[in-house]
DNA sequence: ATCGGGCATGACAACGTTGTCATAAGACAA
DNA sequence: TTGTCTTATGACAACGTTGTCATGCCCGAT
């Protein structure tokens, strides 16, 4: 900048102030100054602008996410990214596996980095590490799962509501002896589904049957296990509820193995890629992960904007699918 | 951190050793300076300190990759992230969405925030504009995709001989009429699959026939119409070959519509998630986003680390892998 | 001719750090 | 005691910017 003060013979701060666009140079001298930009291949060095300017903003926000490879979190990360660079604001990335630790090393990267707001998808138990960051200015969006030991804004999917809409369709197809095959309990989603499953039995006037019920299958192997247990067990479940992803490839992939696939009603949590070319289609409660990421990205820039109200989780609603898998009678 | 000193009545200096763990402070000053710290909430500013430092280095890299919820894009993503975050880096990630101008905005973005490294899955045909930042000292990689009009590291995957390796499969199964359904020519990547077809069929002593081959085939729905169109003429192929991910799928769904899946082989470049649970499985030459991502930020941080040998194409292989679609005999 | 007001421009300090160098205090040898 | 060397600490400037305020100029009104 300096450099091109001088070629262009003027004061920094006028330089200052044609990089910026601000009023008040004529017109000769900011062409003066662009064209000295242009021959010295001056780029603005944003971060000692931030340093320097009074609103002290960074144009930068971090996300903490599950995986950044794994298909719900990419798509949230893309979604808050299109809200983000509408207002010219990067998005630092990177992926917690589930580990409280590594969240916390993530979020401290970012704050150290000074971003402006952090969206996190959350691993940990207990979020009161983040109050400083927060008294600091950091705007704080939880998505996906609820916030713990602090109030914060959160948008979350629906997912005892969507379980119980799932469960009152597999009734509305004749069901009764519905299993459920769910996540690791310690995951807030996936407790939050296991209650909407035993909600919509409750509605239904149904009794929950212990023996029909597999909790903590966290991956394809164990659940496609469970599910070979379920259906070998004496009076098995006529449908089979899925309680995330992974979960349901493995109950289909047992079924498929044991032949009982055109037999047993399938209907999973989340969507899957594909799972309108399988046979038969899988019916399932989709999240909307794009929905969800961009009202966390508007309720974050919103707060960054100055919106001052209480704390408040949104919910974004789930939409059933119906492919096949759960409208087979029993 | 001047809190910081004033609270430990020490020097702005001393809190600087202390934070970056300098030696030659006291053991009993540093407690001090902790405390302090500990007591005020202290975080230290690596944007400031980037600023001031003799390496000038920002622990920060940018990722322009094509769309960041793509499976092969996260899957660099990733990879790349887990390099990084070993030597304590930050990832900047965006979407080009294949559109040059994005691209462009981007690497000014991250330029601007003074990056050390970027990673780009490029999208334009002319990379001159990045050599001002690669004068300026930026390291500069390219994935999946090579530079144009420019010299530099590239990390690819090979995929003429991936799909050389493909007809011979076929051929070996059996086949002599192979149809080749293609991307966009302007990608390069699909040029070099297409070419890989064409060598592939020279190989093998094999004419190839231009009522075989659909090109420019982009999205879903455009492979599964040129798929339809391909089977209903006289004299139809008895495989597929189809140069990427969507137009496996768009060539699977128009095979299944019209009742042949299990009568026309198919064999796909990219795999699918889920093709295993397909019927027939599908099979196909898989790519390695991980070895890749994995690779180009090695290079990368190689460069960082002061490596000035020439610019390097490196070349990651393919993996067939047999699900038996791609096993039908004609 | 004088004055007041608006406009373009620049000088200077400051943002939160760290590199450089100076200095004070203590250790040790002569 | 003096001198030299080592070690801990601090003063100060600088990194690349921008906010604040001062200055000088020109214009029109008196």
């Amino acid at each position: 900048m300096r450099d091109v003060a001088a070629q262009a013979r003027v004061s920094l701060k006028t330089v200052s102030r044609v990089v910026n666009g601000e009023s008040g140079v004529s017109p000769r001298l900011a062409r003066r100054v662009l064209a000295a930009c242009e021959r010295l291949d001056y780029r603005h060095n944003h971060t000692a602008s931030t340093l320097r300017r009074s609103n002290r903003r960074s144009a930068t926000i971090g996300v903490v996410l599950e995986d950044v490879s794994n298909p719900f979190s990419s798509a949230l990360h893309r979604a808050i990214e299109d809200v983000a660079v509408q207002r010219g604001v990067l998005v630092l990335a990177g992926s917690s596996d589930e580990d409280e630790d590594r969240e916390r090393r993530l979020v401290f990267a970012f704050a150290s980095r000074r971003v402006d707001g952090l969206i996190i998808q959350p691993s940990s138990h207990d979020h009161r590490y983040l109050l400083t960051e927060r008294k600091a200015g950091t705007a704080l969006v939880f998505v996906d799962r609820p916030p713990a030991s602090i109030e914060a804004d959160a948008v979350l999917t629906d997912n005892a509501a969507g379980v119980r809409r799932g469960v009152q369709h597999l009734v509305a197809h004749g069901h009764r002896r519905i299993g459920y095959l769910g996540d690791t309990h310690t995951i807030a989603t996936a407790g939050d589904r296991h209650r909407g499953y035993l909600d919509g039995l409750a509605n239904q006037r149904i009794e929950a049957d212990e023996r029909l019920i597999r909790l903590d299958l966290h991956g394809i192997e164990k659940a496609e296990a469970a599910t070979r247990e379920l259906l070998e067990q004496s009076n098995p479940p006529s449908a089979l509820l899925t309680g995330q992803n992974l979960i349901t490839i493995g109950a289909f992939r047992a079924l498929r193995r044991m032949g009982l696939h055109q037999r047993i009603a399938l209907l999973g949590f989340d969507d899957i890629l594909l799972a309108d070319l399988l046979e038969p289609g899988i019916t399932v409660i989709a999240q909307d992960p794009a929905g969800i990421g961009r009202m966390a990205a508007d309720v974050l820039f919103r707060r960054l904007d100055g919106d001052r109200s209480p704390a408040q989780s949104h919910t974004v609603p789930t939409r059933m699918i119906t492919r096949g898998s759960g409208e087979i009678p029993p």
